[in-house]
DNA sequence: TGGGTTTCGGACTGTGATGTCTTAAATATC
DNA sequence: GATATTTAAGACATCACAGTCCGAAACCCA
């Protein structure tokens, strides 16, 4: 069975909630991430330009530099880095790829797969990093990688 | 977003959908699931041939030959086919992708996704192949597929 | 101003999934 | 038995994703 979510996606949501720990403002370099979140350097550092690109995260160049969010944590949520990231394509296909299912022209699981598929949007619409990354800080970090 | 079946699976689903719609023990070659499905041929050949592997199909080699369900359509869910093809990997990691997230070790969506992915488990074990079958037979085959 | 540090951007490689092609083996019909 | 038809099986090609590498640009500090 495939997953939800492809590895850049998950990359970037844990680099996003690893960011939400530091004080506000406060510049993270990729050495520091790819150091304690164990992802390879150089994709790691694709993923976050490309979070900068969307104005997810904010960048600076030079010593110093690094990464930070780009808004408050929470008023980012789970959706915005899937989103930036695997787009959501998800919310309109069928999940047995059907070319032609819809909502009047519904396949065998349509209804109850639509409604799974509601549960997983609302989701990830409802939970901020803010509180995500709160639940986490309640170990250690690398511990509580989970 | 990444979605929850691959291409193969999707494939796969289709094709033993098409098999349960005919006459028990009819043979169906592969040429016309090609024609049926919008499938490509070889790809679809290698598929039946893996899912056939499995005891889910039977084959038959020359004229009259072709792929048949393996049991009645009542005895296979859902879950028997994308199983086959796509494992159920998906029952057991993290859907963020963090390394020790366990119920132990929770991560912040670990409750929230677990009954979600229970949910999906739930619907792919308890839909059987003949019902399904039997509620896109309500309209022309090819715009039914929906 | 110059050197070191960091992100930026593009090109490149590796790997697994998707899709194609060809030959062999089994079966039905004549 | 010969031939046509169909699946079986493996090699091969193609493509998207994962991951690497390198030079350039921006920035800080001395």
């Amino acid at each position: 069975m495939s997953i939800l979510f492809s590895r850049q996606c998950e990359y970037a949501i844990q680099g996003v909630l690893y960011l939400a720990l530091k004080p506000e403002g406060e510049m993270t370099s990729i050495k520091e991430l790819t150091k304690r979140l164990d992802i390879p350097y150089h994709f790691l550092g694709k993923i976050l330009q490309r979070l900068a690109g969307t104005g997810l995260l904010t960048s600076l160049k030079g010593p110093t530099g690094g990464f930070a969010l780009g808004r408050k944590a929470k008023d980012i949520t789970l959706f915005d880095v899937v989103n930036a990231i695997d787009g959501s394509d998800f919310t309109r296909n069928c999940v047995m790829g059907f070319p032609e299912c819809s909502g009047k022209n519904p396949c065998s699981v349509h209804d109850t797969w639509g409604r799974m598929r509601d549960e997983i949007y609302d989701m990830l619409i409802r939970k901020n990093i803010a509180e995500m990354a709160k639940d986490m800080k309640k170990t250690e970090y690398r511990s509580a990688r989970s």
